[in-house]
DNA sequence: CTGTTAGCGCCTTCAA
DNA sequence: TTGAAGGCGCTAACAG
């Protein structure tokens, strides 16, 4: 392939040829609230398209003073909870012509602080959150900072499931989910249950797993403290959580995974262990991750409309500013399947 | 929250700040190749962290003339193909300290152009398109005038798993890897298949199909091009394209699918049909994406390593222009599991 | 309705 | 080594 011009064509030139000022070039191109006398319009356009121009962006933004990139951190693309919220995000964003930078923290919250900071630099016009940090207290407050800062530049903020700063967030019910999905449990006739807790500092795990212990003490039952073990928030975690459960030699009828992921990674630990689920153990996630809608048996979950929350946080993002922090509530709701049938 | 300051420092009341001129704060800050005395540096940075300074990136890359953005086009960030590959490149692109934009194009052409265009208005550095197109030539002579475009505006390009474009390219050996499936699958015993090919357009889909076929031509097996059925290249797809083939009521031991998101919704028509794997129906993949690893019976599938191509990607990207086009070849393996078990 | 011009914030040549 | 000044491409007053 030979090497082309290698030239860019600015503004100025599309004017030139268009025999007009950039003043009026600059009008008929990107949208301005003064109108330009048709037949010089044509001209612009024409000389544009023949100049295959593209506006630079960059330029653009400093003269205007804000850009429309909206920054999205979340802990791992590749963790489906997090890649259905970034499609869903994404989506959103497009309607608003709107770019979306993604990055992954890896859940160091370190990088997190230099995300926002990078963001800042970069101008962009909002940050979303995805994905709840810790209880560090220390923690929240450098991202507090952080974002405050980048709110002062301008930029705004959304969360998605932390509710411990002042900024607008996407609050996810987990606590009510899992009391929810306790009840249901209960109803159906289970007794004794075992939690796979995911990590110990993780306010979104430690809220599922809270809220299901409620639900069960509401029905009367008690969760044996011996019987939540942490773990990764993994397919790995939960894995390994559900093995030293297994080697352990509890006596539970139902393992509650704090999400599917882990659920479906306790699945394979009894199988591997050479239990049949649900006869020797029912088993629950949290999520309905649609990729693992179809394994085997069917995961009883709390379905969270995950396609909806990054649309929601994109709203909160864009909609002008009322009086804030705003809270937008997502519910989610119990789908009993085969992996926890009634009992008799 | 009282609303703070809401003001951006500049470069200029960082100098000011710290008593030297704009040249000076901006060399201490932002790497140049010229050195500035030791201690007018000290104030320059205590100067900036005392005003939380964060360099205006716009600016930067105007007066610079190039950016460290690249962007980022998938067909779908929710697939976990894609936000494996996703992943793979923003963890590249973070040791380089890029910044990646994201957007999906859900298998439209025309917003893949649109993209391409916008990206080359906010003068990436790059861009990454993953995942093949169709084999419309109309369509990828479109694409690639904006590919050239973007290059002639000093962009790099580089293209997962498509090769009909002078550009560089990540070769996923899509057909030698069917082809070994094929044979291996023969050697288990299996004689009559039947392949879900996917969208009839589509050149990966169309590859594998044709690898697959032209293993078992080499082992003697023909396929009848009426068990190969076209559908979509999503777990409905194979869901469908199973359901289907079960209701024409064929006759075959082994069902390849595309892609191991097609096999599990084949998987689940299966079930759904009443038929138990393998027993009835043994049933083969193509990427072994992780999060489906935990599917029973166990799929076989091509392994792709996902988590490679988008570094590799991002590499011949970031590499200086040796004579390109480029091709980087990533080779399949075949990964036998319980899902077709040896014949006897 | 159109053109002129002054910035936007930063980097970098050039002169000191 | 430091400072002054021009320019990157565009928008938005302002003047005509």
């Amino acid at each position: 392939m030979p090497s082309r011009a290698r030239r860019v064509f600015t503004l100025q030139d599309v004017a030139q040829g268009a025999d007009v000022s950039l003043a009026t070039a600059s009008r008929a191109l990107n949208g301005s609230t003064r109108r330009v006398r048709e037949d010089l319009r044509q001209r612009v356009l024409a000389s544009a398209a023949r100049l295959n121009y593209s506006a630079n962006a960059q330029a653009q933004a400093m003269a205007r003073g804000h850009t429309n990139v909206v920054g999205l951190l979340v802990h791992d693309i590749a963790d489906p909870y997090f890649s259905t919220i970034a499609a869903s995000v994404m989506s959103a964003a497009d309607k608003h012509h709107l770019l979306v930078t993604i990055a992954s923290t890896r859940r160091r919250s370190e990088r997190e602080l230099e995300y926002v900071a990078t963001l800042r630099g970069q101008r962009a016009c909002a940050v979303i959150l995805a994905g709840s940090r810790t209880d560090d207290s220390t923690q929240i407050g450098r991202l507090g900072a952080e974002l405050a800062a980048f709110e002062d530049a301008g930029g705004r903020v959304a969360l998605i499931s932390q509710n411990r700063l002042p900024v607008d967030t996407v609050m996810v019910e987990n606590r009510a989910g899992a009391r929810t999905l306790a009840t249901e449990l209960v109803a159906l006739g289970y007794r004794r249950f075992a939690v796979l807790a995911g990590p110990r500092r993780l306010l979104t795990a430690k809220d599922r797993a809270a809220g299901f212990r409620e639900g069960l003490a509401r029905a009367g039952t008690v969760l044996d403290p011996a019987d939540i073990v942490p773990g990764e928030f993994t397919r790995d975690g939960g894995y390994a959580a559900m093995s030293a459960l297994l080697s352990r030699g509890v006596d539970v009828a139902c393992v509650f995974a704090v999400n599917d992921v882990m659920a479906v990674g306790a699945m394979a630990a009894l199988r591997d262990g050479g239990l049949e689920m649900p006869r020797d153990m029912a088993v629950a996630g949290f999520d309905d991750i649609a990729t693992l809608r179809d394994v085997t048996p069917a995961l009883t979950t709390v379905r969270l409309p995950l396609g909806e929350i990054g649309a929601v946080a994109l709203e909160l993002v864009t909609l002008a500013q009322a009086e804030r922090p705003r809270r937008r509530r997502i519910k989610g709701e119990v789908v009993l399947r085969a992996s926890t049938p009634r009992l008799r």
